[in-house]
RNA sequence: GUAGGCGUAGCUCAGCUGGCCAGAGCCCUUGACUGUGGCUCAAGGUGUCGCGGGUUCAACUCCCGUCGCCUACACCA
């Protein structure tokens, strides 16, 4: 029997392979420009964090943790910044320095349903910055999401902020929120009504016509606010706006883990299917605490490495073999395969022939590989210590010896690297 | 967890209301091309028609079940 791969895993083919690493190595050198650290944490971790931090009545706790057979506490990941939490007390970093910028990217882990953009298993870019409330570090953090977007070349993306207040200004519109939706509790939706127990809050994003309408009605919008945070939303918006990143104010934003308050922000791609959100983020200056912290304000995001792999669209083949050495005939690969050395040696990308293929069999493989030059070791040359270099793209070629080989197509190739 | 769609060669798929329908294109290999890829032409190979039952003289085609995938909902990146 075939096994096939885990219900909602994907396996990463050659170009696809190609292209996430790219998006990746982007994403890393803009961060790094940004001043962020990297980490690397476990894809294990234990799941109180996650139900503390992320919040016991959230879909992500409450049905999607996949957990390890045998482990009660143990779980995969479902998401990072509860962890990074985790990461940040336990070694008390607070303790060492009052600012830090960090980024990871992972696996991540939920057990849903798979569709379009939403995987079991699926990676994220993540940013993680404690120890500041300024509002300029919004700014600062949403640009940086902006421009790996933008770096990635995902296309077009829409930017949607808002802000849900700081934690008094949360509780107190989630209190406003049940009471004037209670008369129209009858119109809402089934989950909508289950939300008003739970997670009131969400009412507010349901996609249902009816509950849109009902909370239009309600003339919520910005009502909840403070005046410091009324103050500093508007700061918000015009540092956005000073660093060239354009956005629209969606006061029905919000986002769906507990431990958010103030700024939270989405990006959008309209080259997405349903699920069309390729980042997320905002502040969680109450998620240290909760997590048995001191009180130190934080703010991150997270971009879905998929979801930006299916706004790039489909991946290219590119390149990476240079060139390509074939024998003329049987006699012919020892020395082929020494002269395969000799230019891996040198750092040229080569490769040869393993199948006794016809040489117009190895000329089909080397035109399969996009490789540049074919190096052809024919009884003739040999005699003389020279092969024939193909130039696959102009079809010429010369004979060169075997000794100038190396030194001919690096030539060749900086040559090229120059003109592009 | 729920709803809809789909499962036919390695890939993309055609096969109408059951009976010469087991097929096409791509890909791959070989040859035309005398040591040289791309273009063209020719030849070649692969399928338990997802799986299990049922109806029927006869099922890829109908019915039931099952598994898988996809899309969408809830929710999230």
């Amino acid at each position: 029997m075939i096994y096939t791969g885990v219900k909602g895993t994907q396996d990463y083919h050659p170009a696809l392979a190609r292209q996430f690493n790219n998006l990746v190595g982007d994403a890393r050198a803009v961060l790094e420009r940004y001043a962020y650290q990297e980490i690397i944490l476990p894809v294990l971790e234990d799941e109180g964090v996650f139900r503390k931090g992320v919040g016991e009545a959230t879909d992500i706790v409450e049905r999607q943790m996949l957990k390890i057979e045998g482990k009660d506490n143990i779980i995969l990941r479902p998401e990072g910044t509860a962890q990074t939490v985790r990461f940040f007390l336990e070694n008390s970093l607070h303790k060492q320095s009052d600012f830090y910028k960090f980024f990871y990217i992972g696996s991540m882990f939920r057990g849903e349903r798979p569709q379009r953009g939403r995987l079991r298993q699926f990676n994220q870019i993540g940013v993680e910055v404690f120890g500041s409330h300024r509002v300029s570090l919004d700014a600062e953090v949403i640009k940086t999401a902006s421009q790996i977007l933008a770096q990635a070349g995902v296309g077009e993306v829409e930017l949607k902020i808002n802000t849900l207040g700081c934690l008094r200004d949360k509780e107190a519109f989630s209190r406003l929120l049940v009471e004037r939706i209670r008369e129209h509790a009858g119109h809402l939706c089934e989950d909508c009504r289950r939300r008003r127990e739970k997670n009131p809050l969400r009412i507010i994003d349901c996609k249902n016509d009816k509950c849109k309408n009902i909370v239009k009605g309600l003339n919520l919008e910005g009502a909840h606010l403070c005046a410091p945070c009324k103050d500093r939303f508007d700061d918000l918006g015009r540092l956005i706006k000073e660093a060239g990143v354009a956005f629209v104010y969606d006061p029905y934003l919000v986002r769906g883990l507990d431990y958010y308050t103030g700024t939270v922000f989405e990006f959008t791609s309209q080259r997405l299917g349903a699920q069309d959100a390729i980042g997320a983020g905002g502040r969680y200056d109450t998620l240290v605490e909760r997590l048995g912290g001191p009180s130190i304000p934080a703010i991150g995001f997270a971009l879905g490495i998929e979801r930006m792999l299916i706004a790039l669209g489909e991946p290219k083949n590119e390149t990476v073999v240079a060139v390509y050495v074939a024998a003329t005939s049987p006699a012919m690969q020892s020395p082929a395969f020494m002269i395969t050395q000799q230019l891996r040696d040198a750092g040229i990308n080569t490769e040869t022939d393993h199948c006794e293929k016809s040489l117009k069999g190895q000329f089909r493989y080397a035109q399969r590989l996009g490789v540049r030059y074919v190096v052809l070791v024919g009884d003739e040359e040999i005699k003389e210590n020279c092969v024939m270099l193909k130039n696959m793209q102009t079809s010429g070629q010369e004979k060169v010896k075997i000794d100038d080989l190396t030194n001919k197509i690096k030539n060749f190739t900086t040559e090229n690297s120059e003109k592009n």
